[in-house]
DNA sequence: GGCGTGACCCCAT
DNA sequence: TATGGGGCCACGC
């Protein structure tokens, strides 16, 4: 079994829930844990190890830049573009518009 | 049991 | 508009 934490395994769940051509915030995630611990929850995906199974590269700044990603920031941009998501300049575009909230 | 680190955010200038 | 500084939480050793 994976020696992952409540809290952390939380934070994936969360992410399993973004739909495709979606993005979310680390402010929206640590909302919906009920939590002010955006750094915990970048904590958890950095030590992230299912992530095949967890897609992390769906998670932006709410400044709509794209942050750091395991596999490599530009990675991440790529696949954003694949899902749909606007991306300029290695920033999002309409962040507001593919922006998902677990409300 | 305590300290440092980290894929950040917000505010003020 | 861009930049700098401060602060928050959880995990690992």
């Amino acid at each position: 079994m994976s020696r992952i934490t409540g809290f952390n395994k939380k934070c994936y769940e969360l992410l399993k829930l973004i739909p495709e051509g979606k993005v979310t915030t680390y402010s929206e995630m640590a909302k919906a844990l009920n939590t002010r611990a955006w750094r915990a929850v970048g904590n958890a995906m950095a030590k992230n190890k299912e992530l095949v199974v967890i897609p992390c590269h769906r998670v932006v700044r709410s400044d709509g830049a794209i942050g750091h990603y395991a596999l490599g920031s530009e990675k991440k941009a790529q696949l954003l573009l694949k899902e749909g998501v606007e991306i300029s300049n290695g920033k999002v575009r309409n962040l507001d518009k593919f922006i998902h909230r677990f409300i």
